[in-house]
DNA sequence: TTGTACGCGTTATCAG
DNA sequence: CTGATAACGCGTACAA
């Protein structure tokens, strides 16, 4: 009859069986072990170990309407500034009872309202969205959550529970500001996909221009960053301001797609053209020369936000919410001319 | 009492009551809606929605022994390799009843193991895992395991059940093939990290210069990939071998190094040096010149293999399993000479 | 085609 | 500190 029963794994009747217990008390060694008298507790482990016992995480969620998982909701998975966060956040998981769920809403907040959706259904023990252009609804739906909730990539968001990220706007007012400083006056703007904290960067670009009584010269485009179009915003910036000696761009993808076309065109890097990326990525290091840009911490982002969740999992949600600012930093290496003796580099609580 | 009734979700049993027929009958309108008269159905799901009545994971999962959930476990998430397949996969999943679980074992085949174990605990609707290094215990779970398990990257494995890739040491071969036939002919190897597969592709250079008579020349490092440390080993493949006139390279972030220090040393690509990366990362082939290399579709290990498994998912593993050869195609660009008219572009069922 | 009875493995609640 | 009992929400196996 019961031609599955050698298959099935042990349950935690049989521990108490087993070890002359009842099933609460096996259960309790587990979620509550400082209930549980150390003796009983030392025989009913030895038990576990015997028999292989390992939870049931279906059941428990049944019974306790909580999880361990935590949703990782994010805009993308190509790009590789969410990468970081996914290892962080991984490795954050790791090791503990916590479950890392990933969702991609691919830059659509009806999606990412969808997945809110979704995932909520589960009870998770937290939640992980970026930055805070949700829809209402979905806005509504984390408000009312059952379990915590981080937004990550932007601090400067109004926060549902608690934002981790950085300063997007100053940020890119401190790159630019940078490039001024280093003799650039006359400063573009290269962007693709331009989601929100694109945005920010571009309005501290707006905002370092004016205060220098320079003027502006943006380059944008709705598609996705690629180095392919980096070097077509570039093209497209120079044909319309041939005098152009400086871009901040967007990000790293779109920096090396401006500095392989001035490459093609022959304009040398730093001192017939100055070029400051976003983000830092990896490889840019490398080039010859390498690139300026501004650093930014993804994986703590990733790591900071499991590890908030996991410390702060079935706390009641305070009125006050929290940010945590994790900075950036300029890094201002080989396209960009060295800055007179006097600058200060600004750098924000970054490592 | 039921303080929580209020705030908690609908249930089978709610919307079986509002809409006049059992709890069984519900579920059947999920499960298997053939079984259930049309207009059962129809009345059914007016109800479903009114309620927004969603099925509970957790609860279908203990009383079916069975879930949704597809595990992916693989060897890293920094590697760009891995993270198409990832995007693959979600992909696949998106909008189906499946639910990707990735496990992260960083080359350990411990680690993975472990995670097998526990990964195996839920019950998932299938599994896939990269390559054929398992531990013994972990092809031995994964043999008996009750679901179907593709293994992908490699399709050259002893398959437990599915395998889906490509050959390595076939796609190495060829390369280097690809580099005699455009006239080099002092061709070094420089890999890194040196997983089975990467083994596989230097066997397969190994072949084609013992072929051609050539001798071999390799420089390795069992740190991960890096451009940086592509730069070292060409660095000390030159210092031990000045007359070098081509590498072909594990992958393609120690072609970029390698490129580089070509850039530095002043050696010209593709006449004084030859260049021949694995993999075709998008941002090298934007390069001047751009890198010639060996495509290699890791989107659609991650597609097909969740396809496969959704197709499979309660299906009996027959004796006899399969393999699927995803191909890959040498991609010759600017950083090799162009060969001569006769030679025929070896190409494998990529697309 | 639809329904009944029961069990899936765990935890909440309350009593001892 | 430990245990008995009753859910948790759904699917299986029959029966009707």
């Amino acid at each position: 009859m019961n031609k599955r029963k050698d298959t099935s794994l042990p349950t935690l009747k049989d521990v108490a069986r087993e070890s002359g217990v009842s099933a609460i008390t096996v259960s309790r060694c587990f979620r509550h072990p400082e209930l549980v008298s150390a003796e009983v507790r030392a025989r009913v482990m030895q038990v576990v170990d015997r028999l292989g016992y390992v939870p049931n995480s279906a059941a428990s969620a049944l019974a306790s309407r909580r999880t361990g998982v935590i949703c990782l909701l994010l805009p993308s998975l190509s790009n590789n500034v969410y990468v970081d966060v996914v290892n962080g956040a991984y490795d954050r998981a790791y090791g503990t009872a916590h479950t890392i769920q990933i969702g991609n809403h691919k830059y659509s907040p009806l999606e990412e309202e969808k997945l809110v959706r979704v995932f909520l259904q589960q009870n998770p023990a937290g939640l992980i969205v970026a930055g805070g252009e949700q829809t209402g609804a979905a806005r509504d739906l984390l408000e009312r959550a059952d379990c915590r909730v981080v937004q990550i990539m932007d601090s400067q968001v109004r926060p549902i529970d608690l934002a981790i990220g950085l300063d997007h706007e100053r940020a890119g007012a401190d790159a630019v500001e940078g490039l001024l400083a280093r003799g650039y006056c006359r400063i573009g703007f290269l962007g693709a996909r331009m989601d929100a904290r694109s945005q920010k960067r571009l309005q501290g670009y707006r905002n370092a221009l004016f205060r220098a009584g320079a003027d502006e010269r943006v380059s944008t485009s709705p598609s996705p960053s690629s180095a392919r179009l980096g070097a077509l915003l570039l093209s497209d910036l120079l044909a319309r301001h041939p005098d152009t000696d400086a871009v901040f761009t967007n990000n790293d993808d779109i920096a090396l797609g401006a500095y392989l076309e001035c490459q093609r065109r022959g304009m040398r890097l730093p001192d017939a053209f100055g070029i400051c990326g976003f983000n830092d990525l990896d490889l840019l290091e490398e080039l010859n020369p390498p690139l300026s840009t501004v650093r930014t911490d993804r994986y703590q982002m990733g790591w900071q936000s499991v590890d908030r969740l996991i410390a702060l999992a079935n706390t009641d949600r305070p009125t006050g919410s929290g940010t945590v600012d994790l900075g950036y930093a300029c890094m201002w290496r080989g396209t960009t001319r060295p800055a007179p003796a006097t600058v200060p580099e600004r750098r924000d609580r970054a490592g």
